[in-house]
DNA sequence: TACAGGCGTTTGGCTTGACGAACAGATCCT
DNA sequence: AGGATCTGTTCGTCAAGCCAAACGCCTGTA
């Protein structure tokens, strides 16, 4: 056995998410198609749902998938401009700051990218299903898949998967653009 | 019945995963403790696994557990500044456009946004786990959760939970921002 | 050819999740 | 008081998930 699964963690949520709703355990299994008995007991931390009873509970709490078995946290973070881990690159005039990494279950990461003008920053694949989004910033910059790169400007968003080679250059003057990197 | 759980996802999911790890089924159900019968009937589609199943699958494989669950897409999509669906606002001064909406499984959205200097735009609790991420183009704003707001300038990064209530003010002159918005 | 060892499938039995009904407690109304 | 109608719980039955073992298929090797 790998690792346990989080049946209590899934229990507590049902509890908080269908209180939330405003719904009694009685409504909620009567929405959900779900006998009331074997919600009771799931609330209770007793049972294993299958998918198919999990799925019907959280689609009618109105809530995604993995709510129910993802713990929650938040916090307020600031990194300033010119702070926070830079990630290494070839060449110096390229920098990408790392602003949030994935925390485990939102699989993303948010980098500020500042480059200026002149060679290309081209990428392997990364994991296959990554998918990139770029909204740039300041400049103009050519980005996207190394076969078909779209120029863009200040406000220009692009996404375009990540499992193929792809590339970021800034044209005549240094630019400056968010990278979400999100992994499937 | 509120809608059918995707079950055969969920086998396509745990195909494709297990391949792209390199392990053969026996191999994995070993690794994950799990009989192999059972998981051959997954991958086959016949079947709704159990969440301990699953997740002793999910986890030996590396993944997170929504990624059996929910499906994956990509593809090229360029939204030029001005164009995109703006989210209504109360005035005008205001406007954030919509670039890339949650699919499932993903939960982010991603917003640009820009305002004028003045009234500020605050903003209801969202969904309880929401977590939202500021990165400034232009301007100086001032953002955060409405009781303890940050000032921030080009470059400078945020992030604050969602779920309380939160601000999005521009200070003197235009600003404009990349959020992210990213549901737990 | 024969055999060993990998693969993914199908089969029978045990275990257990899901269901409906019966249950006790709490309001509320007549 | 006595229904009436909620709440959430527990119990017995049935269906189904899970498992181990046996099976057929293919590949490499003696």
């Amino acid at each position: 056995m790998p690792e346990p699964a989080p049946l209590d963690r899934i229990a507590a949520a049902l509890r908080r998410e269908r209180t939330r709703a405003g719904l009694s355990l009685s409504e909620l299994a009567k929405r959900a198609g779900v006998a009331k008995s074997t919600l009771s007991q799931l609330e209770g931390g007793t049972g294993n749902p299958s998918v198919e009873t999990l799925w019907a509970l959280a689609t009618t709490l109105g809530v995604p998938f993995s709510v129910l078995v993802d713990p929650p946290r938040p916090a307020v973070t600031v990194i300033r401009a010119g702070e926070g881990p830079a990630v290494p690159s070839e060449h110096a005039d390229y920098t990408a700051t790392l602003l949030s990494a994935s925390p485990p279950g939102a699989r993303r990461d948010i980098y500020l990218i500042t480059a200026e003008p002149g060679r290309a920053r081209d990428s392997a694949p990364h994991q296959p299903g990554t998918v990139e989004h770029v909204v740039v910033s300041a400049g103009r910059v050519l980005a996207g898949p190394l076969d078909e790169p779209v120029e863009l400007g200040p406000g220009d968003y692009l996404s375009y998967p990540g499992d193929v080679p792809h590339t970021f250059r800034a044209l005549r003057a240094r630019a400056s653009a968010v990278m979400l990197m999100q992994h499937v």
